[in-house]
DNA sequence: ACCTGAACACCGTTCAAGT
DNA sequence: ACCTGAACACCGTTCAAGT
């Protein structure tokens, strides 16, 4: 009886397509400057239909996070199965992969990490969980690592932490402007720091395990 | 002649006023909540008058951030008069400094970091000048690490830069809530994670320098 | 159920005007 | 020189109304 698909009133899934408008403004704008009646504008619907959707401005901004946490755990995700052998090598690639990222999609990236936050103190259930599946990836890394015996044997969390630190600080610098070394390429720099972090998180303290250090 | 103190109109000096009530409202407010009217409103002028003293709404926060630097410089550079002795533990605690200070002036900081940066593309070279003075503080205390033998001997900006990396991402994460760690205080975590960076900084790489790592 | 247009309070910024 | 009030275009959000 329903040849056409069910689609409600105008749109296929204007939820989704919010999201995925949203996301694709964040390629050319900062967070800061997007705002919802214009992601309406570019769909076509009134400046009032995303609220049939989301609750608030808040609400999009966090399902358009939890996108971007899918997306960081799916290119964490495919470097541990192109490169399981040695886990200290691999968790560099975790990082360099991470850290990648951030570069390839930067308002997207500073968006997921809060710089908003205005009204979101709600739980956002769906939120954390993403962002934890994405560090569940680095943990479990870690956690093979110790396994191994290649990564030292402090609490997994704490390790864990360190490198997430690592790669996020290093990454928002960059987007801010505010990398000292203008010479080399992010990847050169990226390369290098986490070559200097593994170093400290070695078991036995011998030579770094990646890179040509000249 | 003027015995009344030169005040320009109303104020004693509105734009340091206008500044310090940005910085005092960002005690209790997030960035993307502040406005340059809500200041206005605080000093009991009119909305119109920062328009005399900042070009901008960005001005104004430029301004905020490069007092924010001024700061950090301060916490930092008065570590290195405390303790000169251990250039590792030197190093550590200027780390710990700085996490403090981030986690002491939470929306100041992240304000600090280019959240909002819309259009402030102009090179502002006051901010990035104070910005420098505080990072160099850091380079100094890698370099006087190096000369003693204790840092390795690279690159003192690849190492500094890891350094930093690392604060600032821990400290960016704790402020966006997503430390994994609930159990533990920053500061124990801040002092951890350092120590696994130091100890691949260090240039005979035996055992950590600092805390007992049970 | 889903969308619209009008309305409200707010914002950054500009402009003509006041002392 | 420094500040003001009115005005403009925008925003997030709400509400009554349309299909």
């Amino acid at each position: 009886m329903v040849s056409e698909e069910q689609k409600p009133y105008h749109h296929g899934d204007l939820r989704q397509q919010l999201i995925d408008a949203a996301i694709a403004l964040l390629q050319s704008e900062e967070v800061s400057q997007l705002s919802l009646r214009q992601v309406a504008r570019q769909l076509g619907v009134s400046h009032n239909a995303p609220y049939r959707h989301f609750a608030d401005k808040d609400a999009l901004l966090a399902a358009v996070a939890e996108q971007g946490f899918q997306g960081l755990y799916e290119a964490m995700a495919a470097v541990t199965e192109v490169m399981p052998a040695d886990p200290a090598r691999q968790l560099q690639a975790i990082g360099m992969a991470y850290v990648e990222f951030a570069l390839a999609h930067p308002a997207h990236y500073r968006l997921m990490f809060g710089a908003y936050r205005p009204t979101t103190c709600s739980p956002e259930a769906e939120l954390l969980q993403a962002a934890g599946q994405a560090y569940g990836v680095l943990l479990n890394s870690v956690i093979q690592g110790q396994q191994a015996g290649v990564i030292r044997g402090d609490d997994p969390n704490q390790v864990a932490l360190s490198a997430w630190s690592l790669v996020h600080g290093l990454a928002m610098l960059w987007m801010d402007g505010q990398l000292p070394m203008p010479g080399q390429s992010v990847t050169q720099i990226a390369e290098c720091v986490t070559r200097f972090l593994l170093q400290g998180l070695l078991a036995d303290q011998r030579t770094a395990t990646s890179g040509g250090n000249r």
